[in-house]
Formats: structure tokens, sequence, C-alpha cells
DNA sequence: AACCAATTTATAACTATTCTAAACACCTAC
DNA sequence: GTAGGTGTTTAGAATAGTTATAAATTGGTT
């Protein structure tokens, strides 16, 4: 056993951890799918992550991509982020933080600061708890 | 003349002025469609007014309210709010505000202070300029 | 009236997403 | 090993919000 296979030994259990701690049961198409989605912190929408994983040589239906990312949504290892009425993106980075979105370009660009404000449960409306703070900065290109 | 012809002449006059104002040509759909969303500071969807309009009498097709949501939005009369990828609402009220998204009841509430934050030039992505700035603080219900 | 540009309309097309029901995979019991 | 069961995947159909198309209508101008 050399140092790659180590590594990549090390790499699938993550992934396979990272699963299974949340109770998903381990698939061929649910590992080939958090590898390629999970392998750094990036937005893609569903589409581009089902030709991603074909690209990569594995069978997998475009259902099963639907299914896996509302799996993974619900157990909160992927962030949606809803950019318009046709495009949704998925998020490998669910730690806090925010958006750029050029409208121009279509570029989604993470944003570092954290700029959204702290909600306590006295400030939401009555009867409701936090779920995520959404906030996309929407810019255009200044010379078009 | 009565008194609430003198209102509802003055109420179409403010319509008629808001659309002129922006070059907007004035045609019987777009003063009925003005009219019912303009109405007061609401969240309506594309169908939502459509059905409005319909029940106010008017025959306006669902083309025209389409055509007519857009021209708005281009002209800043109207703000597009992306809820999620089925769910685009149309907000009567331009000025900088944010919004409470009830996942479970789909309410969609508006937030009096200002959350977020300024931004100038250089803190937006190179050769960008500031478009809108959107924040949704999506909550559920506690007990549900 | 004839003309013209802008607008509206019915309808088709498009597309992201969800649904359906059959096939498949994998495990356990016998 | 075979049967049975549960969960998963799959192709394809269905759904629904939105946009595009192209013909009809409108309202103003000569
Ligand atoms: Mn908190
Ligand atoms: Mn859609
Ligand atoms: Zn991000
Ligand atoms: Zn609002």
């Amino acid at each position: 056993m050399n140092s790659k296979n180590d590594r990549q030994t090390t790499q699938q259990e993550r992934i396979d951890s990272l699963l299974s701690d949340q109770g998903i049961n381990l698939t061929r198409q649910r590992r080939v799918i958090a590898d390629t989605l999970f392998a750094r912190n990036q937005h893609l929408t569903a589409d581009q992550l089902f030709e991603m994983v074909k690209q990569a040589g594995a069978r997998v239906s475009k259902a099963t991509v639907y299914n896996t990312l509302g799996l993974f949504v619900k157990k909160g290892l992927v962030r949606e982020i809803f950019i318009d009425a046709n495009r949704t993106f998925y998020d490998s980075n669910t730690s806090h933080h925010h958006h750029f979105y050029n409208v121009d370009t279509g570029d989604l660009i993470d944003i570092k600061e954290r700029l959204a404000p702290h909600f306590v449960n006295h400030e939401l409306p009555a009867g409701t708890a936090m779920d995520v703070v959404d906030l996309v900065i929407r810019v255009r290109n200044s010379h078009p």
C-alpha cells in the first residue's frame, strides 16, 4: 500500500463517515456524487454536477442527482442557493457566509466577511425559529 | 364631481404619472395591473396578480401580466424576490428592506429594520457595480 | 379611411424540478 | 442457495413557472 492509496482510502473514509454520521446509507451513486461535490468549496447546479459525475466515468441518473442533493440538503451537508426562477446552486460549503452574484456573467462568488446580523428568537416572527440567512448581493458589470 | 370621484381621479393620476415618469406608455392593461399591484405594499406572484386583475373584472392575459411585471422591474417600479425554484414574488415596495420567509407557511413578511450593510464600490468585485441587496431570513414553525 | 408602431393575446415552447412505477441491489432468514 | 424485504436507482412522464412566437388589436397620425 503506497502513500497515494493511503490518501485515497483516507479521503474515501472521510466522505463515508460524512454521510454515515448523518444516517445516510452508502451507495455507489451517493459516494461518487459526494466525492465530486465535496472535492472543494464550490457552487454547482444539479445539471453541472450531473455532467461532472458522468465525466468521472460514473453512470448515475439525473433523478439520483436530484434525489441525493435533496437528501444532502435535508441532512445539512449542502446548502441551496436560489438565484432566480431557473437557477438553483448547491454550495458544498455550509459554513455561515454570503454571496455576490453577477447578473451579467452569472458568476456566484463567496463573501468572506460575516455581513448579516445575528438573530435571537424574540426578534423572529412569533412561533418561528431560524432556518438560514440568505444574503445575495447582486452586482452588474460597470462597463457592459 | 363628488369627493369620492376626486379621490379616484387623483389616484388614477398618481398611477399614470408613476408610469409616465418612467417613459411607460399608458394602456388599459398596464393601468389595471398597476392599480392592483400598487394599491398597497404587498408581495404577489405573477399568478396571484393575474387572478386579482381578473377578479377586478378586467380582461388581461397572463402573458401581459408577465410582460408588464418585467417592464416594471426594468423600470424600477417593482422588485423581484426569488424565494425558490418555483416561487417568485413581486414586491410593490421598492424601498430598501428585507424579508422573513416562513418555509412552513409560505408567508413572506417585511423586515422593517435595515439589516444588510452598505457597500461602497471598492468592496465589490472588480469592475462591478451594486444592483440590489437581497436578504431573506428563512424561518420555520417552532412546533410543527 | 388608410397607415403605422406599439401592445396584447393565445398558444406553443422551454426547462428546471418532481413524480411514478418498475428494476435493481443488498441484506437476512430459512 | 433461494426467497423475501427494504431501500435505492432509474427512465421516462408529468408538472409548473416562465419565455418566445407570431397573429390580432389598439390607438394615434396623416
Ligand atoms: Mn444564532
Ligand atoms: Mn421552473
Ligand atoms: Zn458559497
Ligand atoms: Zn417586501
